[in-house]
DNA sequence: ATGCATCGGTTCAATATTTGAACCATCGGT
DNA sequence: ACCGATGGTTCAAATATTGAACCGATGCAT
């Protein structure tokens, strides 16, 4: 591993449950030495990419994000675009929905959008952590990609988050042939107690799985009715998103009914 | 310089105007051997800060910052406490403000407010790039910058943006006492042709300047009224800003009338 | 108060990584 | 068919990285 990517790496330990890492926790946690650590949070430090904080040292990511990402965001608008088709579909469905992006082994949410129809409704956040084997969203990204990526995944200890969540690794992968054939996963409780998710994959220009878009609703309001209304949504706005950010579906994945979606003159 | 530096560096080189670097430019841009780069930029890309893109295989910024940003602003909300203040002084004095941070040499705007009273104002963007020599904003931080920073900045060439620029070296360290004296500085015209800018600085927890708070008017709307109204809000809004984010003005800095600005316990 | 364990930070010789000139294969324009 | 550009690759030489040990300071328990 190259020097820059151990620096890189030591950014990965911040999360939202841990915002503030001191030089010791972070040699343990990257099990690089103390000097190396101190070392390479001074470089990214000089650049603003963390910062120190107080009297305990302690560190935090710097102001740098903000302007790369709206660099990033001004480039590929992939959040704005995202965001477009959530609000259309939590308007359509009546529920949350929100996109992922996978970041190594795990999803972190890109946006999301409320609807406003009932008194309760499934929270999510920016930056929000999704594990690949416990929902809907997961699923639908393990489902379409490489079979190495795959085994890496599931020979890794699966927590359970609820009594729900499928731990067993045989049972994930029996899931998964019918999510490629559906190209839609769901995941009833298996991260949260209460959440039925529905969830399509995103793709890049390479058909390459980036990411998820889901629906979750609670599970108390989940009908047939709703259920088929949402998979209908869900599914033409997955598909228009991957095309407005570029992207294609793979030739194995699922045309939904012609009717519905139209054939288009592919431009560009 | 570290290998960590010179992988983060490559980073500075995209920005608003040039979104998609190729290998041979990006090494001639920065110096490197192209072997360097390409190295270097494999690493950025398998951690999600650079994606190469189509046929080209030129580089773009990652979707990783987007993640990074969010965690960045759910720890430290900079972004929202500032805009907050802004959106308050934006209706105050009817004009855009906007508030920007320092990084390396230049100031790159963090966020901004638009008032909608008028049907004329200055626009905005997010991550544009503030010259420190040639705005408000940047006069404000350059006065309250060590003198070796300030004699670095005014030792380069100093880019006249309007015939108004004020490109001397000279000229502009004579500015500054004045601009140490009032808290605050002012720039007409010298970045974009028909702006009159109010601007304050920023300082952190340790009193350092990171940036300026500022409100910018159409030249040809500025009267002795608005302008003195700008001044009143902008100095209150920009001391609430920098103790929100947990910073302190040094203590040179010129205190405001004590009535406007009751004296509070400080805690924390 | 005393001692012990931890913290952030620093040092320097041993070591592993980075470097860069030269080299491909490929593409697009002349 | 050529030229000059591109992205990508190689390998010995040069250089940056590494890590055990050390430092002073701080905090916690005895």
């Amino acid at each position: 591993m190259g020097t820059a990517s151990k620096a890189l790496s030591l950014l990965n330990y911040f999360s939202r449950a841990q915002s503030q890492i001191g030089l010791s926790d972070l040699a343990r946690l990257s099990g690089m030495n103390k000097a190396t650590v101190y070392r390479l949070m001074g470089e990214l430090a000089d650049h603003g990419f963390v910062e120190q904080v107080g009297a305990g040292r302690e560190y935090r990511l710097g102001p740098a994000f903000l302007r790369l990402a709206a660099l990033r965001e001004k480039a590929v608008p992939m959040r704005e675009l995202a965001l477009a088709e959530l609000t259309k579909l939590s308007e359509l469905t009546g529920e949350t929905s929100h996109m992922s992006l996978l970041n190594g082994e795990v999803l972190s949410n890109l946006t999301y959008s409320y609807a406003h129809k009932h008194g309760t409704m499934v929270m999510m956040e920016d930056a929000e952590v999704l594990e690949l084997h416990s929902t809907g969203s997961g699923l639908a990204v393990l489902a379409f990609s490489p079979a190495s990526f795959i085994d890496a995944i599931l020979s890794k200890p699966l927590v359970a988050r609820t009594p729900e969540t499928v731990t067993d690794p045989a049972a994930i992968q029996a899931l998964l042939p019918k999510i490629r054939k559906r190209g839609m996963a769901w995941s009833i409780g298996g991260y949260e107690r209460d959440v039925y998710s529905h969830a399509v994959p995103i793709f890049d220009a390479g058909s390459q799985c980036i990411g998820a878009m889901a629906v979750a609703a609670p599970v108390s309001r989940m009908t047939d009715e709703l259920r088929a209304m949402i998979q209908a949504e869900l599914a033409l706005a997955a598909r228009r998103t991957t095309r407005v950010l570029g992207g294609f579906p793979p030739d194995s994945f699922p045309k939904i009914n012609p009717t519905d979606s139209p054939v288009e003159s592919e431009l560009t």
